[in-house]
DNA sequence: TTGAAAGCGTTACCAT
DNA sequence: ATGGTAACGCTTTCAA
């Protein structure tokens, strides 16, 4: 068995409760005394043992992360930001993955809370409204982070997207392309995907000589976007650059382009919206919306943080600057 | 605050052994108590607290997993074997990353333990001697997942590299090139970097006509893949075929080759070692050892749970199959 | 400066 | 079947 603070205590001969002074160096103690206490610690190995210590000071210094699958890797670098900064505050996180299980993020929204968590992030794409009412008793602060969605309930940290869209679409405006097509997705109805196309549009709108062309993918995954750029490039439409609201989506164009030997960027230019790490290392590299994950998590925990130690944070959702991201998949036309 | 077991034993009228007992299923209760007790636990939303549960049980049902960066693909694979696996016996996951930092390391060690994991699993490619020294006194299983050493003093679960290799080499051959290259890491002195490039030198040595061809890169990232693939490609020794040590290096030669216009695999086929996800999306898509990373990180909780249980576990490295993954990046020679 | 003792929220043993 | 109580390892009053 490890040794425990009375095992300290009795080898040094002095009360648990001077062990437990000099190893928080919460009240003073002796010089003396002090450096027994030191060696005998160091003698027998000894470590506190943070369960214990938990239950009466009711600090876990826990944080739960709640995703849906780190083997997103815009989910892998939001954790990255929460974990670093959580470690420059001696937080550590407690992982659960739900993969796409809205009763998993239930049940472990209740598990993170027997395990005495401090906070909660809760990194979902699903659309859960029990979820909410669930989640009521808690008494640790969550924040929610989520490319899809906003939900008022929570605090968020995340981009403006209409104004992210609105740029990207202007940039390819501004390359020249006059059939500026937009995928989206079907099924989304979110109030994020919605500003997402209203940037697009109002982007269109300004320009006379340009009208709206929008195509809808099943979902959001590459085999999406690959389905439908065949449609697209059967539709016909003479599209010379397609924004799509989401990487996965232009990475599966990307791919049907290639597979059918259509050149990018020189037939066609393709954007895309997030900046997952992928998107710099495809050939072509995709020119895309960045939206700074590792950051978005990062400030998620560093607002916890602040919560749990009374420090002032505001109830609106935190926005963070974006990045129009060009790369090899755009070119200008003459 | 929360409500407590003495809160539920108050209101119900019961004693808090009884309680205890409800909650837990563990001694019988009369049918009468019980509902009565199942009831307040309701009103009050009482939820059983881990901490205090762990203090007295000894059992954290926590597992910490030490990783270098979640951003690289496969560690998260492999992370998520590991919840998915642990989840089905409970177990929730504490993570740590390193960040390429040896201390950190030792230090996450140390800090697992003192918060009572149950188990340790180490996701890491750092060789570290003083690790081992400091992580002797921690009472945790661990197991040791790493794509690059093998450390005789810890248990390890993965494939037989030199086997892949070999075969790897051989598929190179069979599909009719002569100048089979191979890319490994200068640096990488490790046993495991020392059995891949066994298995292509035995692969080459028992084809008469053919002869070895190796290139060093300085690490094992995908420039500098794309660094050593100028080299190759100016080296003047018509390579057919470049079969690379790590999928991140065959990414940067693929990009390289993209770059300069040399199609592949019409010029010259390419072939990695991992199949980390990436390498299933690129065009052209990757042919691959495919290393079960997700198995990986399953069987190592696996083994970490029954070790707990103390069910019987041998104490040599598990060996898991690979595959030989043929895609786009790779075609026969006519 | 130091020690004794209460208490954190449970489980588990011993009575009854 | 139920209750009382020690114990888990620690922090934190309260006294001395």
């Amino acid at each position: 068995m490890a040794a425990t603070i009375k095992d300290v205590a009795k080898k040094a001969g002095v009360s648990i409760s001077t062990v437990s002074r000099v190893i928080n160096d919460s009240k003073p103690v002796s010089s003396e005394v002090k450096q027994r206490v030191i060696d005998v610690v160091e003698e027998l190995n000894y470590k506190p043992n943070e369960i214990a210590r938990t239950l009466v000071t009711k600090k876990s210094y826990l944080i739960g992360v709640i995703v849906t699958d780190l083997a997103d890797s815009y989910v892998a670098e939001m954790v990255r930001g929460i974990e670093e900064i959580g470690k420059m505050y001696n937080y550590d996180i407690l992982l659960c993955s739900t993969f796409g299980d809205m009763e998993a993020e239930v049940k472990y929204l209740k598990l993170l809370n027997t395990k005495q968590v401090e906070g909660i992030i809760l990194i979902s794409d699903i659309l859960n409204e029990e979820l909410h009412e669930q989640a009521e008793p808690s008494r640790a602060p969550i924040v929610y982070l989520n490319r899809f969605y906003y939900r008022q309930e929570y605090h968020t940290v995340r981009i403006n997207n209409f104004e992210a869209s609105y740029e990207m679409t202007n940039y390819l405006i501004g390359l020249g392309h006059k059939n500026v097509a937009y995928m989206s997705n079907k099924g989304d109805k979110s109030f994020l995907e919605s500003d997402k196309i209203q940037g697009y549009r109002k982007a269109i709108s300004e320009h006379e000589d340009l009208s709206e062309i929008i195509f809808y993918s099943k979902d959001r995954d590459i085999e999406d976007g690959y389905e439908v750029a065949d449609e697209l490039v059967k539709s016909g439409k003479e599209v010379t650059a397609v924004f799509c609201s989401y990487d996965e989506l232009a990475i599966g164009v990307l791919n049907y382009l290639y597979d059918n030997d259509i050149k990018v960027p020189d037939e066609i230019s393709v954007s895309g919206f997030g900046d997952i790490s992928i998107a710099s290392i495809l050939r072509p590299t995709l020119t895309t919306v960045h939206e700074p994950f590792y950051d978005i998590g990062a400030v998620a925990i560093r607002r916890i943080i602040k919560e749990l130690r009374d420090e002032e944070v505001d109830n609106t959702d935190t926005i963070l600057p974006f990045k129009i991201q060009e790369r090899g998949s755009t070119r200008k036309i003459d």
